[in-house]
DNA sequence: CGGATACTTGAACCTAGTCAAGGGCTGTGG
DNA sequence: CCACAGCCCTTGACTAGGTTCAAGTATCCG
């Protein structure tokens, strides 16, 4: 792993996320001069469950599966944490110890953020604190939409769920690229790799076809029709 | 439904939750007296998806479901709120819309709390704010949990958990009194009331059995083995 | 071109949901 | 005090959806 201050570039890619995207200024400007720049490897542990947290990140570049263990050795993903996310930011506030894994899922670029840090910014700075509870509220709003969906959803309705937010028509054909391996987008809706594919094979009669990742939607309508 | 301010007695109650427990002194009086107490029958909505928000919630006595409807008309509970839990508090800075439906189990008593006064209370205070953030992190933190729970484990070892969590001792015999409806229990634990009863009969030869809402657990070291 | 990795497909199994019927508790009214 | 109605919970039978294991195919990368 290779550490080293912001570059321009990584500059303006943070200022497009969730966390600073809302500041401006003395704040935006603290905010940036406290965090790391970390190249990493591809599957290499960002941190385990029931480690000491002592930071939390965002993705710069790549990918960061959010997952817990069960004691059989199982493994399940709570998140797929793309380009512009922030994560275990609820540790700032959420107790002492990790209570997942992360682990980039290709070679990632992450800023690193202290957690001891950000809490003073956050004490002193009402914006700082502001955005922290945005992040915070949509994560909590995207995790509960996700136990909905999957108690509600079988696996071709969220794959569908899934199409239909990427797509950038609201009717006739489209096609989506996925930006990742099948691998995660299965992790993502919470299936297996087998019942990915098997949830595109019912998809194909409805005018889903697949090559590779890239999706192609005969009509979105009738994609709609699924959910 | 019946308004009142708080009385006595329920700022006692009000004190002891999560998004009050951590203030004193002006921060705690100001939040408080925000509040509104609201007097609710069973099966009462509190608020439905797609509503402007406008307020979050404390409930003081009773219980609220959290709940989302597939198109069909299915239903699923994402959360089930004990007195002394905030719920809705995501909508402070997370979008206009609830993103949920809430209503009542059976008769509540709920503390109402406007989105704009307190969004008001959180910018001037910082104190507030830190409540806010530790109430959002704790529930973000539960949230994950429960999507890692709903997709690593088992009915039966769902159950497990629930009643482990709420197990005086750590070793031979215990018991458990439910605190509501195994209705409820089912909802919580992303099951169907039938499956709830199976897991139960599936937990009987490893020593735990039910009557009502009072639950014997033989060994708490055996039943551990469950999960 | 060769090897590794990712993806797909098939078959057997298993978990949980659904529908339907029966048991048990509670509260009400005769 | 007993009978009955209503509700909640349990149980059974069936079904659908997903997981697992295993084998085969495609794709990527050196």
């Amino acid at each position: 792993m290779n550490k080293h201050a912001i570059t321009e570039s990584e500059r303006g890619q943070l200022l497009k996320t969730t966390l600073l995207t809302g500041l401006q200024g003395r704040s935006l400007q603290r905010l940036l001069d406290s965090a790391i720049v970390e190249e990493r490897e591809g599957r290499s542990s960002v941190f385990r469950q029931g480690e000491n947290a002592d930071a939390f990140y965002c993705v710069l570049n790549g990918y960061v599966r959010l997952f817990r263990l069960s004691r059989e050795g199982r493994h399940a993903d709570v998140r797929i944490c793309q380009p512009g996310e922030v994560f275990a930011e609820c540790m700032i506030y959420g107790g002492d110890d990790y209570t997942f894994n992360a682990q980039t899922a290709d070679t990632a670029t992450l800023a690193r953020f202290d957690l001891g840090t950000v809490r003073r910014l956050v004490e002193e700075d009402s914006n700082i604190a502001r955005s922290v509870m945005t992040c915070l509220s949509q994560h909590l709003i995207d995790t509960m939409h996700c136990v909905g969906s999957d108690r509600l959803n079988t696996a071709p309705q969220r794959v569908a769920d899934y199409l239909l937010e990427r797509c950038p028509t609201d009717r006739g054909p489209a096609s989506v690229q996925l930006p990742f391996q099948k691998n995660l987008l299965a992790g993502m809706l919470g299936l297996a790799p087998e019942a990915l594919s098997r949830a595109f094979s019912t998809l194909r009669p409805r005018g889903v076809t697949v090559r590779g990742r890239m999706i192609q939607i005969g009509d979105v309508q009738a994609l709609r029709e699924v959910v």
